[in-house]
DNA sequence: CTGTTAGCGCTTTCAT
DNA sequence: ATGAAAGCGCTAACAG
């Protein structure tokens, strides 16, 4: 039924040794024999097992990929970025989605060990102990990606979030805004989304910053609380952590009455297609989401064929975008 | 270094069989056996290798996913239903990007079947000959996704694109349009678009219904292609083969002074999160995305399982969402 | 209910 | 340059 590579070398009058070698070029083998082998193989239809390679060899070839939700326009662009460097070195991945629970993601490190995966590459909202002590038992190279290990144990790729903040609040004071509000989810659930609030918080003065909470970070639970609170503080810009949410300020800027940029400037993070595709297109913090996973999985495959690596944490340059609503 | 089965079965001092049937559960085991078993699993802080259990037993609990391109809304959404469905099932995802090309797509079964995956979710813009080979060479049972096979060889889950562009037309027709214009991607590249167009060219006065061709079906490119085509036909209404581009068709309409839905309709396919989040909301022919994935996967494991199935080519429903572009 | 024994299909020494 | 043989860690008969 199955051709294995027994039937190939008894095809190619050689023994299994050799097959696997000229399979692998792990070492030289005549021509004329490797023309035999090569032959027989594509007279056979034959295609080696990478379940038995994987257990032989204890390299699988494939790469655990663990997010919070691959349906989300940010990490959809990070897991190409990741696919696409891994299929260039012959990995391929495997895609899970923890939504974010610390559980799952721990549950998930397991799953991975299991699958015997060579690396992972892992996006969180906020790495716990739980998560190092993971990684740890399962003893597998990890790469955080668009995720912080303030500590710096684990490697990792992503921009400078504080400074990113920073840069946001710069671009809007020199512009005139006296009154900012950020519009995030509640404190906590994202380091990233904190650690830009800090950045702001930290060139703004106090009494002309407002922090927006928005639960889930949705449109439309968006809407309703940023009206509200741009009426209550008269703020006169907004800074979103996210595209989705910059979209909510405008129109929820429009819905009071009052113009973008005109009466309220906004101000997004991502970059992602829909900065570009609303009205007014939006100025934002673009982030570099392809390259996350791109760099990320390149940094692995580094790690894992045992190349040099001059730097374990990756700091990828952010951009601010200047559109038109601001 | 790596706990096996062995050490398992040692420090329970059983024989690794019965380790194994706990494990699996494959036969009785007595209760005070099985706890020691237990008690060695925990204490050593064993876990079974995938790998070699795959080897053993010709089944690795992985599904391959083979996709245009993650890093698009509807085909992010999609993969999500999969993977729920999939670890529901304790099934991992192997997650490749094949951007539409019939080569690749061959090569990634050819992939899939090296990796000894248990069935495969297949997507693609247009079922080919040298696909359906691909399949029975490698042995591998699969479903097509958001993909039709017009000869239903293949176990497939979709909705009936046909009756979707009739739909999309006569919602128009009678709210009086008379002059309709299709936005899509060139014909060929799509079956599914192509199919759609066709349901609409059967309901349309063939003098009533004009063709606008996208290349890529993105929204950039599509604005000035359609704001010469509105202008060049006075078309009144607009049908887009995307969200996106429907996205376009509004804008383009806007730029050139004209109103929707007032002096032209706007109405798209899909019903991803951004019809929902553009002014003014889409009206659309919504797509379960997520159902394509969830269905894929649940009728897959039936499939794997022995289980019985009744229809082996599932028609999910459409949906007119009507909202305020048209 | 539990143990023994073959493989699963390949990689990898170790010889030659 | 090539072959022989010993595993990799597990499942699955087959016994008992």
């Amino acid at each position: 039924m199955t051709v294995t590579i027994y039937d190939v070398a008894r095809e190619a009058r050689v023994s299994m040794a050799t097959v696997s070698r000229v399979l692998n070029g792990t070492a030289v083998v005549k021509d004329e024999t490797k023309r035999r082998v090569l032959d027989a193989i594509a007279r056979l239809g034959y295609r080696p097992n990478a379940v038995a390679r994987g257990l032989a060899s204890k390299k699988t070839k494939t790469i655990g990929v663990i997010v919070p939700d691959v349906s989300t326009d940010f990490f959809a662009e990070v897991v190409r970025g990741i696919e696409d460097i891994a299929a260039m070195y012959s990995y391929q991945i495997i895609l899970t989605n923890s939504d974010a629970d610390v559980q799952r993601e721990v549950d998930l490190v397991g799953t991975m060990w299991e699958k015997q995966v060579d690396g992972i590459i892992y996006m969180t909202n906020h790495l716990r102990p739980e998560h190092i002590e993971a990684f740890e038992q399962a003893q597998i190279p990890v790469v955080l990606c668009a995720t912080e290990d303030p500590e710096r144990r684990i490697p990792s790729v992503n921009i400078d979030n504080r400074q990113a903040g920073r840069d946001a609040a710069t671009y809007l004071l020199e512009r005139g805004s006296r009154r900012i509000g950020f519009v995030t989810t509640a404190r906590g659930v994202s380091l990233l989304a904190d650690q830009r609030g800090n950045g702001l918080a930290s060139c703004i003065p106090a009494d002309q910053f407002f922090r927006i909470e928005v639960e889930q970070g949705q449109y439309e639970e968006a809407l309703p609380v940023i009206q509200e609170q741009v009426k209550l503080h008269s703020l006169d810009s907004l800074v979103t952590a996210s595209d989705e949410l910059g979209l909510a300020a405008i129109h929820a800027v429009q819905d009071i009455g009052l113009k973008v940029p005109g009466d309220v400037k906004v101000m997004a993070f991502d970059n992602t297609k829909l900065a570009n595709m609303v009205r007014p297109q939006m100025t934002v913090v673009a982030q570099p989401m392809y390259d996350f996973g791109a760099v990320s999985m390149r940094l692995l495959t580094k790690l894992l064929l045992d190349e040099p690596v001059d730097n374990l944490t990756v700091i990828l340059q952010h951009d601010v975008v200047e559109r038109l609503s601001t």
